[in-house]
DNA sequence: CCGGTCGATGTGAACGCTAACATGTTAGTT
DNA sequence: AACTAACATGTTAGCGTTCACATCGACCGG
């Protein structure tokens, strides 16, 4: 009921009574330009609901305002968060966020997402793909642009932001270790991912600098697996005390599963998880596990690939340590 | 290490021998061109690494490929899932999906967000926002393009796909009647959802058709609530026997609670949830619930949107009906 | 064997902006 | 008062496409 045709620059201009380039100068914040003119700009922009054409700006400037990420398990609460976040965080700065979801198994999907965003011409890419084949496809696929990547250790010349996993993986063996467990089992996430091996690491590590000897199941990070792998595991006779289990996901299936056998968690068997999703405060027991801050994670990735850009950037690389959250699945191991 | 720089549409016609908008038709796949041409121009593409400019495209055309999602809850598993679905099926049609999230009860948020979008010059919007609210104001923003909303039942008119959730309500209380519970409270959502309202619609109605008497306790889907709500629950003296929770993470919250006081689920007090998380199937006891199908819901919402767009479109609304999953948090009521 | 038609391709302008340079106006210096 | 510097604004030319129209040749029927 307003407009028939969108205004552009020079309809402005000509409702302001100046020129076309003087409107474009308001609308870059240009500082040579008289107070009392910027207002009459902008009062014609408004009476005519003006809306500069991001298309026509791409063209002219070669700058497209576009930020890519590639996400690999967008369904996962972790990774979901830390868009988000870094999507709030590149919009207050005026950036447009392009998600792209792929199956990280996929090369051929990989490829076909990077195109997609690079047909797009973004300006910076963020990698949510914790697989390293992934990472290093869209490493290569990409030139030109910064790309920042989000949890994982991959090439320490480029801009990534990263939960220290091996020190999470560490902390929530020591923790059990000071409980005085011994006989201490991992169970770990898929290989190929950088928080398996990486948690893995910092458990054994821990396990060995202590004497004792790391035991490692492997894991998928589903939450059936947890139970499957809880529902056979041989706890009696190996005399197992205590499990170090690489995400909370596999615990609560684990858990579940030590519920049905009878097996009394953290009296006889103590499991830590790790990640703190908000369902491990109301398993039974409530975990103890390791928490990450998504929401942190995704801000400073976002603020990290943005400074590339601008140029303004000085640091490289962010890490952040997991914090361990106390609750009540682990306890002294039982009394012989 | 390359190209210097980006060939455009003329150095491609220069190599090709042809005029520029011989290559723009082979672009555009126009079908009056000689397959022999059209080889020759591929290659010419091809060997300069050509990438056409979506920029110069979208000035020129006035269609920008772009898609908005509006997303008031990307941290939630279900709103995830169905984003992800979206961009797939958007990018399959050559779409970009830009997602901004949004605080819902934030109005300033909301428009903001709009805003973004209307900038980036959208050629359609999703809504992901289940606040009637939102939707309102989305609605009254934005203008001149197709919206689709999900998870709703606002205004007939409009695009939208969504769970029938007075279905879902209904056939979760009959299903507590069908086990012989008489005395059934619902635990809702907040108000101002959809999901909230029409569940506890479903619910009431049932109730009343059964001769009973409707019982809502008002709850906000947050999982301490539903703990919180557990603990204080006076289930005795009301002699209440079943419980219709309006989602999953209520539930399991509620179902924490009852363990801790020890109050058996299902043979002194049956509980059903909304949502079908993963997590629901191992929790203690696993939970009855209603399953909700995310991905064919964003599949399904993003075609409708897209045949707006391409003018095909032929219905305008879609309904899911949610699916009993029947576990083991639900029997027969104890006998006197 | 010629006008008409259709299929394949070319030409020039337009899309709405920014970049680079040009111009005019004011104030400061000597 | 003339000369310059700094500021404020205008002018022209692209950016890389598509659109509308023009052209050119080959094929058709009479």
């Amino acid at each position: 009921m307003t407009n028939p045709k969108q205004a552009n620059i020079y309809d402005v201009a000509r409702l302001a009574k100046v020129s076309h380039q003087t409107v474009s100068r308001v609308l870059n914040n240009n500082p040579s330009i008289r107070p009392e003119t910027k207002t009459r700009v902008l009062k014609a922009m408004e009476a005519l609901g003006y809306r500069p054409s991001l298309a026509a700006r791409a063209l002219a400037s070669s700058k497209t305002n576009m930020l890519g990420i590639l996400s690999s398990n967008a369904d996962f609460t972790g990774p979901a968060a830390m868009i988000h976040y870094m999507e709030a965080a590149a919009r207050a700065q005026g950036y447009f966020v392009v998600t792209v979801g792929i199956d990280a198994n996929d090369e051929e999907s990989v490829q076909s997402g990077i195109d997609h965003l690079m047909n797009l011409g973004i300006e910076g890419l963020a990698l949510v793909t914790p697989q390293l084949r992934a990472v290093e496809i869209a490493r290569a696929a990409v030139s030109g642009i910064p790309v920042v990547t989000l949890d994982s250790m991959y090439r320490m010349d480029e801009l990534a932001v990263s939960v220290d996993n091996f020190a999470g993986g560490a902390a929530a063996t020591q923790h059990l270790i000071d409980l005085g467990h011994q006989n201490i089992v991992h169970i770990s996430g898929p290989q190929g991912w950088f928080e398996s091996t990486t948690r893995a690491a910092g458990y054994t590590a821990t396990m060995l600098n202590a004497n004792l000897v790391p035991q490692i199941i492997d894991g998928d990070w589903q939450l059936t697996t947890g139970y499957r792998i809880g529902e056979k595991l041989d706890v009696e006779s190996k005399d197992i005390t205590a499990l170090f289990i690489a995400n909370d996901r596999m615990a609560i299936g684990f858990l579940h599963a030590m519920r049905e056998r009878g097996i009394d968690v953290p009296k006889r068997l103590s499991v830590i998880g790790f990640d703190d999703l908000e369902e491990t405060g109301y398993t039974s027991p409530p975990l103890t596990t390791l928490r990450q801050d998504f929401k942190e994670l995704g801000q400073r990735a976002m603020n990290l690939l943005l400074a590339e850009i601008a140029g303004t950037s000085t640091k490289k690389l962010e890490r952040l340590v997991p914090e361990l959250v106390l609750r009540s699945s682990t306890a002294p191991p039982p009394k012989l």
